[in-house]
RNA sequence: GGCCCGGUAGUUCAGCUGGUUAGAACGCUAGCCUGUCACGCUAGAGGUCGACGGUUCGAGCCCGUUCCGGGUCGCCA
């Protein structure tokens, strides 16, 4: 309900037929004139709705144009029956005004059309941002992200956990994504980081005792743009649990998110406990870690079919095929395409053969094949006659994420991924360790991690065989979330840090404040941080993460409204001790 | 940093094989219109074709350089 006041007692969207008689006051945008001579319709527009206000004097209107506010005193009119617009709320009714009154100027010639502003080129809409947010489209998904994260916010204090905030000007860390620098003006050569994310703060939060911590936490990486990256800043619900196992985590994440996407979204969303996929199983079955799991086609391994294989291609290849069912009736030119969409993401060239009524082949590869192969392949694939099995084949690095990203075109291309349903999985048990291009053992993803079996793996396994309690949340091949169990144990931290080339001396430096804090009794510890953006381009459907961001910096890492980042004094960066060269 | 796509009126776009005065829609301005809701009708204004250089008798179009934007790879523990 609105508070009366000198612009309005009512707002734009609430006037129905009980308030027909009425003497309200009105505010809001003009968001279109209709002057049909002799009778002037405007629409007025304010966060909750839209209003038609009838004048009949153009006098009136003299000052008023699109987009300017206004407010506006009348009585509320019942609509003659012909004349209801059924589009709108208030669409029974119209107020008639003779006395209407300009509160803010707008310039008769907008950048945009506020209504369709989203057909616009970025860089106009990021510029005029004010006016795009005027958008209902627009400015519903800014209300959907507040009212997400108010959720979000009392879903976790339900849940025992307590919201604490940890410092924006913090340290670089010498890890992860470039930091975003503040020079410090006291101490003459030294510098702030924005953080990356309160990892290092939430794990010393465990330390000190809080139970359950969480926080809808700002993060800064200074790294390029994309889509479905943000540059610059984006927000984790982030959380952490005392004496708390993965498992414990999971039932977290299961009832929050489960919450979220059935109360935010009309679409099915897959019911707890979300699939548990091990990492390895996910790259081999879709070809990544973070899986669209609506994709029903999966990817099978073959290669040892094509060890002695005469098509030097395969031959003691990674090769992998897809089972896509009925698609042997596709024309020429689809599979053309196909073709050529492999070779647009550095494949040689893209196999496949066409099961045929008596379960023999047509296709490239079929002259490749031994006796018995044929069989082996409908049985592995569980083809039957009228599928199409692709083959894909490259080194161990590059065929699994290749047969993977066919997977994906082919399921697109035929329209196979049910867009009406939210499919959220767990990727599990990711390698601790991996080989780098240089042959060097490095760390596949956080090196906080707890290694799984702990000290006696470290001691005992090869490191790339050692997994790591260390997870992902990934909805519709959406990475929504990372998160592990922590690794608590200062001996074990010491180990694993060996592994991977550094010294105690040099852990000690690196993570000088866990290192310190882990010597006074640690409880074991786990978390995750599911980001909100992502959560939100789900929800809302967007494809472009800066469509539920109220003020996005563009690609280019810009605003373009205030000019960010723009140049400051000289003065200022005296102070700073900054010298630009 | 690499690759792909794009940049023409305020906005979204078209522009043929290089050829007369660069077009459309929406928006804007003026006029007409008493029931529209994407109102309608008539007329009009509005352009450094991103910039620079080149080829050519002639460039929005071809070539080179460069700037800007979007996507993507690298990057994002």
């Amino acid at each position: 309900m609105t508070k009366a006041n000198i612009y309005r007692t009512v707002n734009c969207g609430e006037l129905r037929e009980e308030n027909i008689g009425q003497e309200v006051r009105v505010a809001g945008w003009v968001e279109n004139i209709r002057d049909h001579g002799g009778v002037m319709f405007l629409d007025i527009r304010d966060e909750y709705g839209v209003l038609q206000v009838v004048v009949h004097n153009d006098e009136l209107l003299k000052t008023v144009n699109r987009e300017c506010t206004v407010t506006l005193g009348g009585k509320v009119v019942k609509r003659d029956e012909e004349t209801i617009n059924p589009k709108i709320a208030t669409g029974f009714v119209e107020v008639h005004t003779e006395d209407i009154k300009v509160l803010g100027k707008s310039k008769n010639e907008l950048p945009f059309e506020v209504l369709t502003s989203k057909n616009v080129n970025e860089d106009v809409r990021l510029r005029y941002r004010f006016l795009d947010l005027r958008n209902p489209k627009v400015h519903n998904n800014i209300l959907l992200r507040s009212q997400v994260v108010s959720f979000m916010r009392s879903k976790m204090n339900e849940l025992g956990f307590t919201e604490i905030n940890t410092p924006i000007l913090s340290n670089s860390s010498p890890e992860g994504a470039r930091d975003y620098l503040v020079p410090s003006r006291k101490h003459k050569g030294k510098f702030y980081a924005l953080p990356q994310a309160p990892q290092i703060f939430k794990q010393l939060l465990m330390v000190s005792g809080f139970d359950k911590y969480f926080q809808i936490a700002p993060c800064f990486r200074d790294e390029d743009a994309r889509a479905d990256r943000s540059p610059g800043e984006f927000y984790q619900l982030d959380f952490e649990m005392a004496f708390a196992t993965q498992e414990d985590v999971f039932e977290v994440a299961e009832e929050v998110l489960y919450d979220i996407f059935t109360k935010f979204s009309n679409k099915k969303v897959s019911p707890a406990p979300f699939k548990r996929i091990p990492f390895a199983e996910a790259m081999l079955k879709y070809g990544t870690d973070k899986p669209d799991l609506r994709n029903p086609l999966e990817i099978k391994e073959i290669s040892d079919m094509f060890v002695e294989t005469d098509f030097a291609p395969f031959r003691k290849k990674c090769v992998r095929s897809i089972n896509v069912p009925n698609a042997a009736a596709q024309s020429k030119k689809w599979f053309k395409r196909m073709e050529e969409f492999a070779l647009s993401i550095g494949m040689k060239g893209l196999g496949y053969v066409k099961v045929n009524e008596d379960l023999t082949f047509d296709g490239p590869i079929d002259k490749f094949l031994k006796p018995g192969d044929r069989e082996e392949l409908i049985s592995r694939n569980g083809s039957k006659a009228g599928d199409v099995i692709y083959f894909i084949a490259d080194s161990s690095q590059l065929a699994p994420k290749l047969a993977g990203q066919i997977r994906t075109e082919v399921a697109n291309r035929l329209d196979l991924i049910d867009k009406s349903r939210f499919e959220l999985c767990f990727i599990v048990d990711f390698p601790m360790y991996e080989i780098d291009e240089d042959g060097k053992t490095i760390f596949t993803h956080n090196p906080f991690s707890m290694p799984q079996g702990g000290m006696e793996a470290l001691l005992t396994k090869v490191p790339t065989e050692i997994l790591a309690y260390q997870y992902d949340i990934v909805c519709d091949g959406v990475e929504l979330s990372s998160g592990a169990v922590r690794n608590h144990d200062l001996d074990i931290m010491i180990k694993a840090f060996e592994i991977a080339g550094y010294s105690e001396d040099e852990l000690k430096e690196k993570f000088k404040s866990l290192y310190t804090a882990f010597q006074y009794g640690a409880p074991p510890h786990a978390g995750m941080a599911p980001g909100v953006d992502r959560l939100l381009m789900l929800l809302t459907d967007e494809e472009n993460i800066r469509e539920v961001i109220p003020f996005p910096m563009n690609s280019n890492a810009q605003d373009l409204l205030l000019g960010s980042p723009g140049e400051v004094s000289e003065q200022q960066l005296r102070e700073v001790h900054v010298k630009l060269r």
